[in-house]
DNA sequence: TGCTAATCGAGACGGTACGTCTAGTCTTTTT
DNA sequence: AAAAAGACTAGACGTACCGTCTCGATTAGCA
């Protein structure tokens, strides 16, 4: 199914289509890897879904909301748990890294954020995912400091402030292929800092 | 002057008009002060500028080269140089943080970031600036090294990546409001670290 | 209606709309009429219907189409039938020159007549309406055939292309203002020719 | 020459360069018949010519004006002496079809017409020439007045238009190419009419 | 002999129009 | 009654020419 969405698909009547709504998000996955955010549009979507504009409009507002479902549908990223701060945010970085550079789910992120740049809800949205999994991130720093190994005082959130703008940034700058020992370095200043001992 | 072009510009030649590469520079200025990089079209500007779209195109190829180029003429932020690794980092970030708040440059920027993600051009001339701002963000590195503050092991570069991410992160989400205690807790944790001493 | 093309016209669904067919059709009349051939531009006929662009090209996709459908469009000149050749020819191009004098005919063929000139699908669009209306013309001198008035030899073709010329030709130079007399002489000659008896 | 003027073509002094006009005349007799009308603006000559666009408005005001130049430079057509007025239409008009056939005459032509439909100042100087052109096709008429083989009341000067019609409208429409038979028969019914002895 | 004025190629300028693409909205048709 | 899908207005895209203007160089002809 999908981008050869049925010639002919036509209404189910009165209740929402699922084979259109399908076509639609395979179609935007389809249009987004081969032509990227630039040749992204609704129009694009729709041509390639063999579907209506006001199809797409009527469940997805915005490009950034369906660029948000079919971020979501992508699986996620999982977050090591190692015992050991250091290697679960290097673990963790490592994974997101790769996931973004090996699926759709970088260009579909990438897509996004620039989308936020002019789209007052796709902004909301990012903002609201932001948050979301910061608080995800921010457990890893939370399980160290139960177990002692970072200091109580420290504040996961902007610690996971700091690891995701390290990702968003390499994301953004097509550096998803840095080495291991770059991403270790960093991880590294921020869990034993930079000055001399 | 400027934007409000003298109304009977003319060329003056054969050789490039600065008149009009000035009312150009400001009109682009404007629009997306007044309309954001949601209204920053060509169009606009040239219909602020008084200016025909050719000559635009003349001079800068794409929206990005343009961007570019009000971005430049911003002044720049200072980079302090207090004595202490933590004050100047954070003191730049601050400075950083309050010029891209109260001049157009923050939403310069970030327009300018939102362009290189479809446009190859944009993401080319973004790189190259980027890395010249990585180097001169390392210097303030470089001196605590000097200074035998930090550690000599430590990659300045990495270290200003992470300040630049972090920077970036708070532009593209809109949140360079954020107190100062963030950011000295933030540039904290790399200079000393999260773990328990 | 029309021209004035309701302030808010609208869309009537998924077929065309011949609101907009309309109001586009009276625009490029109105233009046509207005600013002449010289100014008769695809823009200018969607400003003046309020329609976009990209509708008027859906339909006609060039100037020529649209020029041959505001000339079909009018009403067509009446041949008499006196029983006379001679009467029937001149009153035939009497009847022409009026039309195309007094209503936007004349500027609307002239027009079409010069994009032929440098438009292939134009030129291939003309030569099917100029044959058509050389037969149209040919019946006059077939019923004088008939009424065994004119030589049964004689090729009604090229008597009609001799009158249609000399019809092209003054509308080309603006001249339809011709008196009769000239009219007349020019179809004594093509009649009576003018040798010596 | 010509085209390919010379590279480094300058100015000689105080006065017409008459290597520019040279070069400009032939480059517009290039493009016209290369490019034909349609490819045929002042921009493509000034390129071809190695020229300055205010060069050629300097000397020719118009597209039109330059049109008329390069159609004169053609050489003219003949109008045959034979002693008898039927043939010497004829053997006019075919020597008119040829030439407009085989040389770039016939396209400088219609595209000089063409543009006189929407520029004034074109259509005055075709008005002019032709004029010039019904007078000398006149004489032919004038002559077999003088030899009593034409009635001595025909207007030479309708009969010319008749013969320059016929010409204008093979022309435009592509029909250059029309047997000798046709042009005889539409030249004897303007001499020999078409009724029934 | 040196100055003035006109000419040249070059090309920038403000504009207009081109024909295409996309954004969102509206309305008919279909189920 | 709601879904689907084409048509619609609006306007930006990047390009081609328009006709005008300014430049710097070149040179003829007057002083």
């Amino acid at each position: 199914m999908g981008e050869a969405a049925a010639r002919g698909r036509k209404s189910i009547g009165a209740k929402r289509n699922p084979e259109s709504a399908d076509a639609i998000i395979e179609a935007a996955e389809a249009v987004l890897r081969e032509a990227g955010y630039a040749g992204f549009s609704i129009e694009a979507v729709a041509r390639r879904a063999r579907a209506g504009k006001p199809t797409i409009y009527r469940w997805w507002p915005s490009k950034a909301a369906l660029l948000i479902e079919i971020y979501q549908r992508q699986k996620h990223v999982e977050t090591p748990d190692t015992g050991n701060v250091e290697d679960d945010l290097a673990g963790f970085l490592e994974n997101l890294f790769a996931h973004w550079r090996d699926t759709p789910s970088g260009n579909i992120y990438r897509s996004l954020i620039a989308e936020a740049q002019s789209d007052e809800a796709a902004a909301a949205v990012l903002a609201e995912y932001s948050r979301e999994r910061r608080s995800h991130t921010g457990r890893i720093i939370e399980r160290a400091k139960a177990r002692g190994e970072v200091a109580a005082d420290v504040d996961a959130g902007i610690v996971a402030d700091l690891i995701a703008s390290y990702a968003w940034r390499h994301l953004l700058t097509g550096r998803l292929g840095e080495d291991e020992a770059a991403i270790r370095a960093a991880v590294g200043y921020i869990t034993r800092g930079i000055l001399t001992a």
